[in-house]
DNA sequence: AGCCAGGACTGAG
DNA sequence: CTCAGTCATGGC
């Protein structure tokens, strides 16, 4: 199935996702759970979100002003918390040096060469924060694309990841939204459907 | 019990 | 550049 068409019959299905999950409404938000979300069950980083909210630590400032162990407990739920805590106070620090020093480069690509300076920051959790966070228009790739698009797509699953990246947006165009809409149409029909011991009776029925 | 979850870093070859 | 080892929790 093409890439275009994918897209077309998941958002028939499922209609719009609303992306990125968030409480506060904070950009913030996002940017903690793409950082907590690594290789974690959204589940626990809702849990670990929800810590964070509860004491009043959602912002870069109070989270460069908390102790490392006061904030390794608190994002306890979401795993690897040692790391994950030097993570955002890495993030939190960028976010703070981008608005006091007014540089966030208008560039795309540039800043997404600064995120991925920051250590903790890979390819998907920057263009996770440079979509969902920034709005900007990069197309996101995770083990949920890849899954999708080697059983539905006729992809290579294990192609590098700028090169699926490239097959993805130049199928689409370059609108922002498309590339919003679809992921989270992605990971909607891969925990409801598209499993990783198995497709479900949806994906034969969308798919067949 | 073991597998899985919206990865990234490090060191070795 | 590719690959294994490492990091950790909670649900099923």
């Amino acid at each position: 199935m093409p890439v275009q068409k994918l897209y077309n019959t998941l958002f028939e299905h499922y209609g719009p996702q609303h992306w990125w999950p968030c409480q506060t409404g904070k950009r913030w938000e996002i940017i903690t759970g793409a950082v907590l979300t690594q290789n974690t069950a959204w589940t626990n980083v809702e849990k670990a979100i929800s810590n964070l909210i509860a004491v009043d630590i959602m912002s870069p400032e109070k989270v460069l002003a908390v102790p490392d162990s006061e904030l390794q407990e608190l994002i306890r739920p979401a795993g690897f918390f040692t790391q994950k805590s030097a993570y955002l106070k890495e993030m939190a620090q960028f976010i703070r040096e981008q608005e006091k020093h007014f540089i966030m480069s208008d560039d795309v690509w540039d800043l997404r060469n600064q995120l991925l300076a920051r250590k903790g920051v890979g390819r998907e959790t920057a263009d996770s924060i440079l979509l969902y966070a920034f709005d900007k228009p990069v197309f996101v790739i995770d083990a949920y694309t890849r899954r999708v698009g080697e059983r539905h797509l006729g992809l290579n699953g294990k192609a590098a990841y700028d090169v699926l990246q490239k097959i993805f947006m130049d199928a689409l165009g370059t609108d922002r939204k498309v590339y919003n809409e679809y992921h989270a149409l992605i990971v909607r029909l891969c925990k409801e459907s598209c499993k990783k011991s198995q497709c479900g009776t949806l994906c034969k029925e969308l798919f067949s």
